[in-house]
RNA sequence: GGAGAGAUGGCCGAGUGGUCUAAGGCGCACGCCUGGAGAGCGUGUUACGCUAACCCCGUACGUGGGUUCAAAUCCCACUCUCUCCGCCA
């Protein structure tokens, strides 16, 4: 959420912002006309209240010096304000939520230095990290490897489920599962993170604190009765944990890992990525999120990047690192760098990791504060980032370890995690 | 699913119709005191509106509605939290 303070202030900015990331900038000035308008009517309102405050005061000093006092004057009066106040505060709740459903629909400003943009080709690359691995033979994509070695099952998949999904088995799903331990055994025993492990079912006011709603309803999946949420990420929770909450400074900052699974409809990406389990409805992820002062969130951004990036190191993988720009910046953030990882099948390097500094986005909808060094009160900044996506890590470790007879060797650090087994099957 | 209890400031907690934004305590911040620290003393400690900003001032006791001249306080509904019983991985 935006602060409706500096949209009144500065409302060149903000629309500025809105349209450098293709939104619409006219949404300000209706902002603007509601607020004037919300805040005369509040002014008179609150007036009006004063008003009859006194009279009420008048009524009792009155009574208390003579019971039998005639006061049926101030009482008239002060029953015609209050009809009056009624009617005002109807009008003012009307504008109250009109205010807050258009200011909830504005995403966050993009930080200085995010590159201009009107779509992802026009992302920044800004590291690359290890080699290409040179093939003596054809590589196979992730599903004929996965098929051939009877350990990932779309058929039967999407018999139960769909299509969309994915069944691993065997000595995959045990890689998958080392691959999860891997992750968070490296965020909480070498980066300080705080293991957590988070309910998938979410209320609707979470999802719209962390951004996803109202905006992305069709995105989210949604229980019928109950009217739960499927976690999109882990985000959802782990950002929005300290809801309603004053932290102190000396606790900042909090970093938080969770392992959870992922359900999202893909809506709108028909006829994308329909090979494979690289864009499926349910999928693993290993989730990073910290708590910081506005001060230092977007150095702690940096390590973020860094703690992300350092498991694709260790898992010998090639990626970069690309800054994305303000066409295709996530509606809460105010800064993204996105970690993509070499695929050889597709010949391309793929998103495994988005990590953003959501400043104060996050912080204003769940209402997340802390007390500063002079005792007053600030949001938080919130700072999230996969750490990484556990389906799309397993697909790299497939194909880039792949060998000609259609085996996988076990990446070095993940061996411990199979149960020693060095090579699949 | 059945029965009950509760929701007040950063926290605990008092307040059952007017002088209550709200006692008392704790925490925290700042100042005084001290060689330093502690103790002690003093001041402050939410949001919105007004303001260039500060002060002042006004409004606000889970949410919404009702009764009343007047509601934290009485009535109704809702939401959320907790306890017990039942069911259950």
């Amino acid at each position: 959420m935006i602060d409706i303070k500096k949209i009144r202030k500065e409302p060149d900015h903000i629309k500025e912002a809105l349209s450098i990331r293709n939104d619409n900038p006219d949404l300000v000035d209706q902002i603007l006309a509601l607020d004037a308008q919300r805040r005369e009517w509040v002014a008179q309102t609150d007036a009006l209240k004063a008003e009859r405050n006194t009279l009420s005061q008048l009524v009792a000093k009155q009574k208390a010096e003579n019971k039998s006092a005639d006061v049926s004057h101030w009482v008239e009066k002060s029953k015609a304000i209050g009809d009056q106040i009624k009617a005002n505060d109807e009008r003012l709740a009307q504008l109250e939520s009109q205010q807050q459903a258009i200011v909830s629909l504005l995403p966050n400003i993009p930080s200085d230095k995010v590159p201009r943009g009107t779509d992802e080709n026009h992302n920044v690359e800004v590291r690359r990290w290890g080699e290409p691995r040179v093939f003596d033979f054809e590589p196979l994509p992730h599903w004929d490897l996965g098929s051939n070695l009877n350990m990932m099952d779309f058929e039967r998949a999407s018999k139960l489920s769909g299509s969309r999904f994915v069944v691993l088995k065997d000595k995959v799903a045990t890689l998958n599962r080392a691959l999860i331990s891997f992750m968070l055994d490296v965020h909480t025993r070498e980066h300080g993170y705080v293991e957590v492990n988070v309910p998938h079912l979410v209320k609707r006011e979470s999802m719209f604190a962390t951004g996803q709603l109202p905006k992305f309803e069709q995105e989210a999946y949604r229980t019928d009765p109950d009217d739960f949420f499927l976690i999109p990420t882990a985000e959802i929770f782990l950002a929005g944990m300290h809801r309603d909450e004053i932290l102190s400074e000396k606790e900042l900052p909090l970093k938080y890992v969770a392992y959870s699974s992922c359900y999202r409809r893909e809506a709108g990406s028909y006829g994308k990525d329909v090979r494979g389990m690289i864009r499926v409805h349910q999928f693993e992820k290993v989730e990073l999120v910290k708590y910081t002062t506005p001060e230092t969130s977007f150095d702690e951004l940096e390590k973020l990047t860094a703690d992300a990036e350092r498991i694709l190191q260790l898992l010998e993988l090639p990626y970069r690192v690309v800054l994305l720009c303000t066409g295709d910046l996530g509606f809460g953030a105010a800064l993204t760098y996105d970690l993509e990882v070499w695929l050889p099948s597709y010949q391309k390097y793929r998103e495994v990791s988005s990590c953003s500094n959501d400043t104060d986005f996050q912080a204003r909808r769940g209402n997340m504060r802390y007390r500063n060094a002079q005792n007053k009160m600030e949001f938080v900044h919130t700072l999230n980032g996969s750490g990484l996506a556990v389906g799309r890590t397993l697909i790299a470790v497939l194909e880039n370890y792949q060998n000609p007879d259609g085996s996988i060797t076990v990446p070095k650090r993940l061996i411990p995690y199979m149960n020693s087994i060095e090579i699949i099957p």
